[in-house]
DNA sequence: CGGGTCGTTGACTCGAATCAATATAGGTGG
DNA sequence: CCACCTATATTGATTCGAGTCAACGACCCG
C-alpha cells in the first residue's frame, strides 16, 4: 500500500471522479454523495464494479468477508438461520444501501443477493483506514447505520403487531417505493399504478414476515381480488391502486432511506 | 499517530477522572471503557449524573431532546406506537447501554424508563462536539450502534419465528444475562439460581414479545410448573433452573452486549 | 383495612399454520 | 418449436396456538 504521503493530498486536487461515479444511479442518494469531495474521489479510487448472480452469498458463515458494498442495483437480504432449521429474513437492501459490517466481527447473519446484483465495492482493510482520514466518511456511515437501525425496529414492529394482511400489503409498499425511485427522488407525482419486477419468491416474502407461504399467497390473493395489485407471472406485479396499499399497512417509516 | 497538538494532550495531563467515573459500575463495558484516556477524560468532563423515574419519557415524540446518556443503571425502553394504539417494545437498553441519536433526527420511537434510571448525562451539542475531536469516540459509538442493530435484528427473529413459550423464555433469560453482570464479568462459574427484580411488568413484557398479557402469564405459569423459574410478589423473580432455560430459548446472541 | 391495579385462570373464538391436492410458469431436451 | 418436467404458486380442508372475553384473586398503595 502506498504511504499516505504526497500522492494522495497533492494530486486529488487534479483527480477527478471516474465516468463510472459522474453515472451512477445511486451516487446523490448513496453514502458518496454525503460525504466531501475529496472523500469522494479517495472512496472511488478504492472502489470497483462487480457483478453477483442471484442466490450468491455475500457475506455470512461461510465468508466472513471483511469487503464491504454499495448497491448498485438489485435487492440484498439479511437472513438469520438457527441450528434448528427455522430461518428469517431480518432486513432487506436496496439501491444505494450499504452492506457490511466495518470494524464488526462477523455474526450469525448472512447476506445473499436476492437478484442479480450490481455493486460498488470496496475491500475491508483499504475501507477501514479511509474511514479513518476522513472523518466525514465515518460519520456518513454511522448516519446510515441509525438508519438501518431504525428500519430494523420498524420491521420488528411489523412482525409483532400486525395482521398477515397488513405484513404483506406493507411489504409491498416498501419494495414498491424503493424499487421505482432509484435515486432518492422527490415524491412529485406519485403516479397511482406502477409495474415492477418482484425482488423475492413468496417463499422469500413468507421468510421476511414470518409467515408460511401459503399464507403469502392467500393475502395477495386477497389484494388481487380488491384490485388494489395484480400479478403476472411468478415475478412480475403491479401496484393498481397505490393508495388504497398504503391504506393497508400500518404506520410505516420503513420506507424512508436512512 | 499523536502528531496534532502537544498542547491539547499536555493540558489535559494533568486532568484526571472525576470520583463518580472512577466509582462507576459500568466504565469498563461502556462507551467510555472503549476510548483512549484522554477522550475519557474529556468526556467525563461533559457528563453529569441524572436520576430518572421509572414511567418518565427520555425522549420522544413529545420531547426531541437531543441529549445522550450512559445507562448507569435501570432499564429503559424503546417503543413505537402507531396511531391506532397498537405499540410494540422494539428494544431494550440495559446498564453500559448508550441511549439517545446523535446526528439524527427524532423519529416516532420513543424512550421510556422502565425502572427508576441513574444515567450519566451529556448534553447534544457538546457531545456532538467531542465526537468530532476524537475519532475513537465516534468510533466506539458506530460499534455500539452495530451491537444495537444486531440485538435489534435478533428481535425480529424472536418476534417473527418462534412460538409464546420460547419469546417468554429467551425474554426472562436476556434479562437475566443483563441484570446480573451489570459490568460485562466473564463468565466464570454461572449459577444455576439467580434472583432478581423483574424491571418490567407483565404488559410490559406482552409489548415486546408481540403477545398478549394473558399469554405471557401462561407461558410463565408453564415454566413455574416446570420447575424453571420461580415468583413472588409482582416484580421479583428467580431463575431456578439456568440450563432448562437456555433450552427453551433459541439462538439468542441477543443478551451479548455491543 | 379498603380500594384499585395488576396478575392469574378459565371458556371460547379466530387467524394463521398445517396438510393435501392441483394448477401454472418457465426452463429443458427432444 | 413443442412437449415435457419440475419448481413454484394457488386453492381447499382441517387443526392448533394465541387472542379475546370474562371472572376471580393477590398485591400494594394510601
Amino acid at each position: 500500500m502506498k504511504t499516505p504521503g504526497e500522492i494522495r493530498s497533492q494530486s486529488h486536487a487534479d483527480m477527478t471522479l471516474p465516468p463510472r461515479c459522474l453515472a451512477c444511479p445511486v451516487q446523490a442518494s448513496s453514502l458518496c454523495g454525503a460525504i466531501g469531495e475529496e472523500a469522494a474521489k479517495a472512496l472511488a479510487a478504492i472502489s470497483h464494479r462487480m457483478r453477483i448472480p442471484a442466490g450468491r452469498a455475500i457475506y455470512g458463515a461461510t465468508q466472513p468477508a471483511r469487503s464491504f458494498a454499495i448497491i448498485v442495483s438489485g435487492v440484498v437480504k439479511l437472513v438469520t438461520a438457527k441450528p434448528d432449521g427455522r430461518q428469517q429474513i431480518v432486513g432487506l437492501q436496496f439501491p444505494s444501501d450499504f452492506v457490511g459490517r466495518p470494524l464488526m466481527e462477523p455474526t450469525s447473519l448472512s447476506a445473499e443477493a436476492a437478484t442479480t446484483l450490481e455493486l460498488c465495492c470496496f475491500s475491508g482493510r483499504a475501507f477501514e483506514a479511509l474511514m479513518r482520514d476522513h472523518p466525514d466518511i465515518e460519520r456518513a456511515l454511522l448516519k446510515r447505520i441509525l438508519g438501518d437501525l431504525d428500519r430494523a425496529r420498524d420491521w420488528a414492529f411489523l412482525l409483532g403487531r400486525t395482521t398477515a394482511q397488513e405484513k404483506v400489503a406493507t411489504l409491498l409498499h416498501v419494495i414498491a417505493e424503493r424499487l421505482t425511485r432509484p435515486p432518492s427522488h422527490e415524491m412529485k407525482d406519485e403516479p397511482r399504478r406502477i409495474g415492477l419486477s418482484l425482488p423475492l419468491s413468496r417463499m422469500e416474502i413468507a421468510e421476511c414476515l414470518g409467515l408460511r407461504l401459503e399464507t403469502v399467497c392467500r393475502q395477495m390473493t386477497r389484494l388481487r381480488s380488491q384490485g388494489i395489485i395484480a400479478t403476472s407471472g411468478r415475478r412480475r406485479f403491479e401496484v393498481l391502486d397505490m393508495d388504497a396499499l398504503k391504506q393497508c399497512a400500518p404506520g410505516l417509516a420503513m420506507s424512508t432511506p436512512a
